[in-house]
DNA sequence: GTCGCTAACTTTACGACGCTAACTTGGTGA
DNA sequence: TCACCAAGTTAGCGTCGTAAAGTTAGCGAC
């Protein structure tokens, strides 16, 4: 692998007081978020960069981090933290289920785009690593969580409205994040393919979902 | 990172005939297959563990490729060799286009699911780095731009069959792969959700896509 | 038959990585 | 003032990808 460019040392960082401790843990994320960001992959930022970035030694990052993925995946997890806001903000923008639900998809893509990396590593890393969605475990899968739970709200909304047939509301709600996730994710990997206009494929791709679990329209 | 685990060490392999530097090549190309799908992550396989597999030192590898990405693309190159075969084959088991299409589907699943390292490095890692399913790339793409295609066909084979309404093949296509890859790919990573039966979901998925394309019932 | 060429390797080593263990420093409460 | 300990640093281990230079063995030419 490419080592990691130097870049912008700081200079060597005056101490913290006392109990101060975590005011070097506020700057590390912060520092690896913003390196996160600007390098756009996880493998080229390492613990001596971040180091280097607040003005301190490699070591010294793991008297507030467990290690290397400890760090970056709460740095992952504060970025989504208003993933799930997002999409209830713009779920509530509708009161119509149908139009609530697909703005709610559309805030999901729109959330993922803008978030690559961090969308990258909690949602297209093997799990046993960074993330479990299933048991009651740490706050990483909160955000998703709490997001896909709500999608299942929204689902059954549109079951109950008749816009869907009546159904099992997790499984639907499976094969719509199933869906979204398609798109994100292939979208931040598959960056050299003639894409058609993002906004025009995520609205087909929306209303294929609903249309295909309206009601049937015979008897 | 943890390091790879030290594994069978083969013997110190003898040198290759004048002509037939192309055996250890070959060789090499089996071990990463092997070590691949042994320890099912990239990172755990590391050019000198691919080298003391066949039982040579490292730097014999640059021999015979340009790099480490270069190996492990190639290898998944070679086993995705039969992806669109398996689909193509998958498909021609129906006559109806819509049944055709599900099969194919279900398809590219199954491939994904018995291959996940491989679907992981070619469809879910930057692009920049290993495959440029654009431009007239390597042979990289081909598998992956070839089953697009036959998609893409047999989507146009479903709208001139009445079953699908009539649109932009290429655009269908994608909101059909994108949907397909949003399981694989879920499947593939978040191994601790409580997924349903894969069966029952890709069903219903690939149910939901065409109910979702098929001509309004409406005049 | 032996000489030289070169394909097919090996040896050695560099710099970056994640991470550990042991040492230092400076502010603070007793 | 002095001992304590939080908040760091220094030094270093083992691993990684890979470059550069050295070695060896088979083969054609004479």
């Amino acid at each position: 692998m490419t080592p990691s460019t130097a870049a912008s040392a700081a200079p060597r960082r005056s101490r913290a007081r006392r109990g101060d401790g975590d005011l070097l843990r506020a700057e590390i994320l912060e520092a690896t978020r913003r390196l996160l960001v600007e390098r756009g992959d996880e493998e080229l930022v390492s613990i001596r960069a971040v180091a280097d970035a607040v003005g301190v030694t490699a070591p010294s990052i793991y008297l507030h981090f467990a290690d290397k993925d400890a760090l970056i995946v709460e740095v992952c997890e504060e970025t989504f933290r208003t993933f799930d806001d997002d999409q209830e903000q713009a779920a509530a923008a509708y009161d119509d289920p149908l139009e609530s639900l697909k703005a709610r998809g559309r805030a999901y893509v729109s959330f993922g785009l803008a978030n690559p990396e961090a969308y990258r590593i909690l949602f297209m890393t093997r799990s046993e690593r960074v993330i479990d969605l299933a048991g009651g475990s740490p706050a990483t899968a909160l955000a998703g969580v709490t997001a896909l739970a709500h999608i299942v709200d929204a689902v059954r909304r549109c079951m109950d409205s008749g816009a869907f047939a009546t159904d099992d509301p997790m499984l639907v709600a499976l094969q719509l994040w199933t869906g979204l996730h398609g798109v994100v994710s292939l979208l931040i990997c598959e960056r050299g393919f003639p894409w058609p206009d993002r906004g025009v494929l995520v609205d087909r791709i929306l209303d294929m979902q609903v249309r295909g679990l309206a009601p049937s329209s015979g008897p």
